[in-house]
DNA sequence: CCGATTGATGTTATCGATAACATAGCTTGA
DNA sequence: TCAAGCTATGTTATCGATAACATCAATCGG
């Protein structure tokens, strides 16, 4: 039993395979009544159209490819479900590559994926080989860099400064009169988010000559609850006079605050324990974590409303494209872990 | 500027386009001095093979579509990226549709993903519609429900029964000497996993003549943890006493027993708390969740052994194929929420 | 009342790769 | 020594839709 195709369908109702195509997408013009035959007869056989080869006809694949580290991660879940019901509505379809935050990784899958001739490309932005780089430069398609707003970007971009969010908790930490400030964050050699975060926390401590810059790489990321569980106490013993610890993600600080819990060690009151994301534990546990919250279905929305522009309209070259920046805000929060 | 085709190599090469699509494939018999040269220019031309030509010569569109609810849930998200894993060993990729709890929604999502014309269907057993059922049945494509084990599957299974979980959970309890049980989970008629350990819940309750059946539904699917929160006292005004309740996830149990902390409930004396799933949560916390905890790794990989061997071997017909159950164990794990 | 316009539909060529078959040169073994 | 088989490569047809152009009838305005 053959697969039905759009000629059965034009066959039986009598008109041209072209009429049935019209009918099929809201913007041919065919007449009412054929239409409704059409659609009747669809209905009937069961007709499923052939997407590919539409594609192929069309040049256009109906995908945007998405580079994510993972998607265990829920703040980036939740960018990416947003984007994808954001671009729904034109029809477009999202193509996801996991790169578990190795450049070599998103190399081979940038490859792969640009074979499936996207559209566009949405890319969190952690570290990128040179090479991966290129490719998606000369891909000649739209490219979003979402979650950071790096300082050479390859073309648009939806983020906030991961650099200035490590450098304003600093500060924030040093006006509550925090003095000895410690980062807890990820092993990792390949310019992630956490890594640029950590950055501006050196810088800031440099800055504002808070002493000793306090640096412990626990794992490589994602770093899980335990794994922050199991940093806290050599922390201490590194560093036995510390009165802060910024923690490169919420799940994170949690383990602190559980270990320092656990250890007797009085929260806010001995430690302050900063952590990032917002994510939904911050908010429950005792005392709320003090953090950084960050819209990221926002992010999801507002790269698929750039996407949606700059696929819609009349196809400009890519040369003449204006490249777009969206800020999106990293609001500091303060809660319970830090005293105010 | 047109982009590079397949013949442009060939041309420079000095060969036919057939012989630079044999050297691309690895199965391909191509000398090895000819496969270089191609592979050279290939790279210098930058050529990037169009899979939706490919697709639709060769009949294989290298997909699988995935139906999950969303992925802001981490065991699912990982059972995805596990699956995803697996697949990309054979060059298969997946396309996912989120059908955010909603029948409806999955039905619209499964004909677009159908049109993509994917080599197989993976979809979180959630309730289905008897069209999304016809649809997938209809697909002549091997279809995988994961994390059920539903009574009247479509095809293969890869999961547990969710029913089962529900009642072995009361047992636990009731041999722990909890008599006064409740369960907290979504609201749903749509017959989502949640519904269905509710439906276990329901009737080990009834079988063991616990007294009357307390279920409260707070709230639409996820189940938040600030939700879950704010369910606790209304649980304990209707049924003040209540000596268990047994939580739809583990960030619900959480909510429960961060509330229940605030409002001095002891737990486990006074209130035992089961969480489900084994979120990374439940072991961090104090006192640690009792949970049901499932392998989500497994359920990807175990899914996508099954559909590579589907996938690979000549191609059987649909109506020989043998349907597959992979069991997957849903461990009950007493940990500090439960007295023993 | 007729040329111009509009609306609905048909025809043909094409998208870029690959399946299937064809072929030419080379080896091999009885 | 030659038929049979093998290796490496070429040729042709095809996958299923859609873009672009063509056509034909109905409508309309002066």
């Amino acid at each position: 039993m053959r697969r039905i195709k759009m000629e059965d369908v034009a066959r039986k109702v009598g008109v041209s395979a072209m009429t049935v195509s019209r009918a099929l997408k809201h913007d041919g013009v065919v007449s009412a009544a054929t239409r409704r035959r059409i659609l009747q007869v669809v209905e009937e056989l069961g007709y499923v159209p052939d997407q590919i080869a539409g594609s192929l006809s069309s040049q256009r694949s109906g995908f945007v490819a998405v580079l994510a580290p993972s998607l265990n991660n829920p703040p980036l879940a939740e960018s990416v479900h947003a984007l994808a019901e954001s671009l729904e509505e034109v029809g477009l379809q999202i193509l996801i590559g996991y790169t578990n935050y190795e450049t070599k990784r998103e190399e081979r899958l940038l490859t792969e994926l640009l074979q499936r001739r996207p559209e566009a490309i949405v890319v969190v932005s952690d570290g990128h080989s040179p090479r991966s780089r290129r490719l998606m430069r000369e891909a000649g398609i739209p490219v979003v860099q979402i979650w950071d707003r790096p300082a050479r970007p390859i073309d648009n971009v939806v983020g906030f400064s991961n650099e200035d969010v490590g450098s304003n908790i600093v500060r924030f930490l040093a006006e509550r009169g925090y003095r000895r400030l410690a980062y807890l964050g990820e092993t990792n050699d390949e310019g992630t988010r956490g890594a640029r975060r950590r950055l501006g926390f050196v810088r800031e401590v440099e800055r504002l000559n808070l002493g000793p810059v306090r640096v412990h790489d626990q794992a490589p990321p994602p770093i899980t609850m335990l794994q922050a569980r199991a940093a806290l106490p050599r922390m201490l013993q590194r560093w036995p006079d510390i009165d802060a610890i910024v923690c490169v993600s919420d799940p994170c600080a949690f383990g602190v605050l559980s270990e320092a819990q656990a250890m007797g060690v009085g929260v806010p009151s001995q430690l302050a324990i900063v952590g990032f994301g917002d994510f939904e534990i911050s908010r429950c546990c005792s005392p709320p974590l003090t953090t950084v919250a960050i819209d990221s279905g926002r992010i999801g929305h507002e790269t698929g409303q750039l996407l949606k522009d700059m696929l819609g309209r009349s196809p400009v070259a890519m040369s003449k494209r204006v490249s777009r920046r969206v800020a999106i805000d990293a609001i500091l929060t303060p809660r319970g872990t830090t005293r105010s």
